[in-house]
RNA sequence: GCGAGAGUGGCGAAACUGGCAAACGCGCUGGACUUAGGAUCCAGUGGGCCUAAAGCCUUUGGGGGUUCGACUCCCCCCUCUCGCACCA
């Protein structure tokens, strides 16, 4: 191992010092600087900072030094999403009370973050689980509910038995909780939730116009919403005039080819249809049947459809024909109205249940010439279908609508897949949720100026389910704001991803006491320009935050539709196959790379490793490299101090030898590349590689200059390498390039500097190597004056003796000249 | 099943708008310097033919196509990753 390695613990200490003292990188309101608000996802604080951590701060810090030195006006803070069930859990297991567990885990990891020598302006850090924070999230709460934007309503919920709680749908993954993957189950239960359906076509459209984020990402959100037209009409129950079935779809072209419908086992509407004692049992046996699989069976496509034919009949509006009436399991209560019409013809899942309970089917679409499959979902001209007969889909889709309208019978109806956020966590460690329940008054908000709800510290926790705060009688026996007679204490707290909808927010004025934000400092810094994490959150806490957005702007907060212009969606960090965490046992320490090589060499070999959006998979050998090319820079600007220092920091003037000039060229086609890999496509894999190739010709120069290059041109060529190489390298390692740059005799920080920009005279030249292809085969070069005339090149091509021999016994056909690149002779025999 | 993305050396990867495939780094090989080298510097390193060199042939998952020219564009197929998945 080497024990050359450069003092990096001396160096990141005392540059870390350093910038802390000058609030280097404190930020403040300045409408005449052009502003970028740069943020990575706040961590949530579950104990140490690991090497899977650490790429998306490097990648975070990278962009903000950059766009420092670009002259922008730069915002870049941290803080902590700190509560959260773990928090809980280790207060179960070790009896350390959650807000001791979590402020100590965050004293830790700020250490290890000021360590790496992140820019951020710790001023404006925010802790999720300080009432100073939660409260304006709970004053919101307040104004949401006023709207109806926040609701109270029982119903099904996901229930995740190990965490001992409700999960919103987005938190569900494959029937599993997102978090501790046990499988889910469904539990009836009084819950809140925030009404973010009524944002669904907002959130969509919004989609089309966020060209800064990943389209991937767009595709899962706009999955998520799943947006569907169609029409929602009713189906007379036969012969009971009080009863019909409401039922939605997206096909009503093909209402004539019902040939039965089918209700949700839930569906309210069953107990009236039933007509005896014994259908009511067979109900009651099939729901029972229905209920005792599992959400994963549920999830499972291809399984049987299972169903039960009640003893009532519905009426096909269209046609007047009375059609059979199904329960069964593949229709969902919580999607459309929980009822179909059922077309066999034309929906698949339809022509599986008709196949298996022997039910008619009727095609209404022309299928095309040699069509072998069941169920036709495709285009055509519509057949056994009364008045839309010969119409296209699309046609008898709108007749179709005007029909029912015209006759008061249905409408045109737009569904979504998306439903409203289930926000209510029967735990203990998350913000309470600003609500009481009076016997006289029922349900009332908490009085504003009682705010915050304050999550009292003695709780008891047993994780053995139902709130834990139930059995805090001081939090629970309150006096209602509203009569001030005695009240009860709602005992859900919210959901955390909740805290995550708005931090981005409260960042802008941390201290801010008069509400959420200071509307001036927000409409200054935002919407955030870069935001940058894990692909983890594309619909959960991206969609959460961006309709949190959107109701912080209709409630007249802000004047902001979208909080994130742009998104980088960083790759994982893998070793061994497995994503980095703690529970795989797999870690890297960020304290033991520090440690062994430094700061700068972990961000470096990250950022280097593979481009950002890919996975990224950990290597102790990949390490070693970083850590010798730090090195590598270090070693030549120490052994070449004298000569560095004696050369003025300035642009060279134009080499006088052909070697001089090129290695100029090198230095500012290296500041073109890095600038357009920052800026264009964060590729920094390449970036770094162009700075490492400069280094490289930074070396043979010196050696190559020796003898050649009269000293004081040599000089300047040196210097302006090394400080171009400690430039650009500055923002992907900013301790040891800040320390190389003072020791080049600067007084001001490197990252006070401007970026460098290309030397266009350095850039040109005179000639150029040209490839003379035969047939498409390298067969020579040529070097010739940049845009030489195209005839004088073809014939110093024909000409040259390296490429004759292929040509002499063959007719030259055509010969295709490149300017400045190539030239191919193409030949017959 | 549907949708999106990706397949390039021993490994991580690069290649702009169709123009020298494999930059940069790791690993490996050799040399120099050294008491020493697991430090450093220099050189080599896709595969094959050839005693060797010069040189030649060949190579981007597979097959076809367009083009003077294809990692790049088009068609078919295979594999992998991710997302969605009875959403009517």
């Amino acid at each position: 191992m080497s024990t050359d390695r450069y003092p990096f613990h001396e160096i990141e200490a005392k540059w870390q010092r350093v910038w802390e003292e000058r609030k280097q990188f404190s930020a403040t309101e300045d409408p005449s600087r052009p502003k970028f608000y740069c943020l990575e996802m706040f961590p949530y604080p579950s104990g140490r900072i690991h090497m899977g951590h650490v790429r998306v701060y490097a990648i975070g810090d990278l962009l903000a030094r950059f766009k420092w030195m670009r002259g922008f006006n730069v915002l870049h803070p941290m803080g902590w999403d700190a509560f959260g069930l773990p928090a809980e859990n280790a207060a179960i297991e070790h009896g350390v009370h959650p807000a001791i567990w979590t402020y100590e885990n965050i004293d830790y990891m700020r250490g290890q973050l000021r360590k790496m020598g992140i820019s951020y302006d710790w001023d404006r850090e925010v802790t999720t689980c300080d009432p100073a924070y939660y409260r304006w999230e709970q004053l919101i709460f307040i104004r949401m509910l006023e709207r109806g934007l926040a609701y109270r309503k029982r119903s099904t919920v996901n229930w995740c038995p190990s965490c001992q709680t409700v999960l919103a749908n987005e938190q569900v993954e494959d029937g599993r909780c997102w978090r501790c993957d046990s499988e889910v189950t469904p539990r009836e239960i009084d819950g809140w939730f925030f009404k973010i359906t009524a944002y669904a076509d907002e959130l969509l459209a919004w989609c089309d116009k966020l060209p800064g984020w990943p389209e991937r990402v767009l595709t899962m959100q706009r999955n998520w919403i799943g947006r569907s037209e169609g029409a929602e009409f009713d189906l007379p129950v036969a012969g009971r005039a009080d009863l019909k079935v409401r039922v939605f779809t997206t096909r009503q072209d093909t209402v004539f080819g019902m040939t039965y419908a089918v209700l949700a086992p839930e569906h309210p509407l069953v107990d009236r249809l039933v007509i005896d004692a014994r259908e009511r049992e067979a109900v009651a046996a099939f729901r029972a049947e229905v209920a005792k699989q599992s959400e994963i069976e549920r999830l499972a496509a291809d399984r049987p459809k299972r169903g039960l034919r009640l003893k009532a009949s519905v009426v096909n509006p269209f046609t007047g024909a009375e059609v059979p009436l199904f329960l069964a399991d593949y229709v969902l209560m919580g999607y459309g109205t929980g009822a179909i019409m059922a077309v066999p013809g034309e929906d698949q899942r339809d022509w599986d249940f008709a196949k298996q309970h022997g039910l008619p089917i009727v095609e209404t679409v022309e299928r095309p010439a040699g069509f072998t499959g069941e169920a036709y979902a495709g285009e055509g001209v519509k057949i056994n279908s009364g008045f839309l007969d010969g119409l296209t889909v699309a046609e008898a889709k709108r007749k179709a609508v005007d029909w029912l309208v015209g006759r008061g019978l249905g409408e045109a109806k737009v569904n979504y897949r998306l439903r409203d956020w289930g926000i209510s966590r029967q735990r203990y460690w998350g913000a309470p949720i600003p609500v009481l329940y009076c016997d006289a008054c029922g349900m009332v908000p908490e009085a504003e100026a009682n705010l915050p709800v304050v999550l009292p510290r003695d709780v008891q926790l047993s994780g053995k389910g139902g709130s834990p705060l139930a059995d805090v009688a001081h939090f629970v026996n309150a006096r209602c704001p509203k009569c001030g007679g005695p009240a009860r204490r709602e005992t859900d707290t919210m959901d955390t991803f909740v805290e995550s909808s708005w931090y981005f927010f409260r960042y802008c004025s941390p201290r801010y006491e008069g509400g959420m934000f200071e509307r001036r400092a927000a409409e200054y810094w935002m919407p955030v320009d870069q935001y940058i994490g894990g692909i983890e959150h594309a619909v959960l806490h991206l969609l959460y935050a961006r309709f949190y957005t959107k109701v912080l702007r209709d409630l007249g907060l802000v004047n902001v539709d979208e909080p994130f212009t742009a998104l980088l969606s960083q790759g994982m960090v893998i070793k061994g196959g497995a994503k980095m965490s703690k529970s795989k046992g797999n870690v890297v320490s960020d304290d033991d790379i520090r440690e062994k090589y430094g700061a700068d060499t972990g961000r470096l070999f990250e950022l280097f490793a593979a481009p950002p959006e890919k996975d990224l998979e950990w290597n102790d050998q990949g390490i070693e490299g970083a850590s010798r090319f730090l090195n590598r820079v270090w070693r030549f600007v120490l052994a070449h101090l004298d000569e560095l220092r004696s050369a003025p920091s300035a642009a060279s003037p134009h080499p006088s030898l052909d070697i001089g000039r090129a290695f100029r060229r090198t230095i500012h086609a290296t500041i073109q590349r890095v600038t357009d890999d920052i800026e264009h496509d964060f590729h920094f894999n390449t970036a770094i590689s162009a700075i490492m190739e400069l280094v490289n010709a930074l070396y043979a120069f010196d050696t190559a200059s020796l003898d050649r290059v009269p000293a004081g041109e040599r000089g300047r060529l040196l210097r302006e390498a090394v400080e171009t190489v400690l430039l650009l390298l500055g923002p992907f390692c900013p301790h040891v390039t800040e320390e190389l740059w003072s020791q080049l005799g600067h007084a001001t920080s490197l990252f006070k500097q401007p970026w460098p920009s290309a030397d266009a005279e350095a850039l040109r030249r005179n000639e150029v190597t040209v490839v003379v292809q035969v047939d498409g085969k390298v067969r020579g070069r040529l070097t010739v004056d940049v845009d030489a005339a195209e005839e004088r090149v073809r014939q110093l091509a024909l000409g040259d003796e390296k490429v004759r021999p292929w040509v002499a016994s063959r007719r030259v056909a055509k010969v295709v000249v490149v300017p400045n690149r190539l030239v191919n002779i193409v030949t017959i025999a």
